[in-house]
DNA sequence: CCAACCATGTAACTGGTTACATGATTTA
DNA sequence: TAAATCATGTAACCAGTTACATGGTTGG
């Protein structure tokens, strides 16, 4: 259901299923990844029920694009959708699921491996997000203030992955306490 | 494919589907969820495929429960699935969507509202998790030692959300500045 | 001309949720 | 005896991923 108002959201200015996809490259994927393959029928969908409107553009360049412009109608599903206020839906992180059954590795060594590997994929992680600031920053100079809401979300998920590897080394720490 | 490995650490002793459910409530819902309709078909797979055995035991009290027990063949997938390392897979955050659209609503009392709501539902979550602690402590007085990576889930579980939760608080303090 | 990229789509499958069905046992 | 809880399951559906198919356009 989310991909639809999340969609929705990003045609506050017409665009084909292709430049969405870009931009969720750029914007959304730190928190939110999405395929063409899901995108592009989801965009069908909405354009059937009413709340978008397609077109056929030749542009000046390139193949034929099919872009999509929001009704009315779309726009309101948005707003309704934030009015709905905050979901919380369990997210699942599959790491943390293996860190808990981590007793099962009779060697403690596997175990280090694992939390050092742990740790470089989210510093990793980290210096992803602070390359898509840069970004953002090259791209518009009124950053962060023509993004307010963007920028937002980009400091959470910074916030969270600097929390996370605080954490990694902490439990590093205490597992080599441990023995 | 995660939760055919979680079942399959929990198994380290025997337990029904309902068991399982009951610990995923316990121990594990911070980070993952799983009905029973997803439960019980997957340790019927996981029997068929022979990593489980099953045995119907009609119990001192209560109806007959099918208890399933981790044959060698289990035990080995949870270690391989452990020494393939971390799995990152992207985390979706719904509410994160929802922010990132919040200049959609055109009075801005609602989007402080909205972050309003989201600050109460992180701090709900945080307290539900303390009590998830708490219980662990008075179920064994050994607590943190005998459930070492267990523990360490919770840990940044908590870490997490009190970094959200000043994160929402800078947040909204920034927004009454845009005013 | 070929590789890389732009652009749109379908089909099959996997993982997960919601709703429903059934029945035994325990407790108030 | 009625309600709550224990206990196991199936069916229909929804969301998302992977793989595949097709063809136009641009640049080396």
């Amino acid at each position: 259901m989310s991909l639809r108002n999340i969609l929705l959201g990003m045609l506050s200015s017409p665009a084909s299923g292709y430049d969405l996809k870009r931009q969720f490259n750029q914007g959304l994927r730190h928190f939110w990844a999405a395929e063409l393959a899901q995108i592009y029928p989801t965009l069908q969908k909405l354009e059937k029920d009413g709340l978008l409107a397609a077109s056929m553009e030749p542009p000046a360049q390139g193949p034929p694009r099919k872009v999509y412009r929001r009704k009315g109608t779309g726009s309101k599903a948005v707003r309704e959708w934030l009015k709905e206020g905050p979901q919380f839906r369990r997210d699942r992180i599959s790491y943390l699921a293996q860190v808990y059954f981590l007793d099962e590795l009779p060697n403690a060594a596997d175990a280090k491996t694992f939390m050092l590997e742990l740790r470089a994929g989210i510093e990793s992680q980290l210096t992803e997000l602070r390359t898509i600031e840069q970004g953002w920053k090259s791209d518009d100079p009124r950053y962060p203030d023509e993004a307010f809401y963007p920028h937002l979300t980009l400091q959470l998920g910074l916030t969270r992955l600097a929390a996370t590897l605080k954490w990694c080394d902490e439990s590093i720490a205490r597992m080599e306490q441990r023995n």
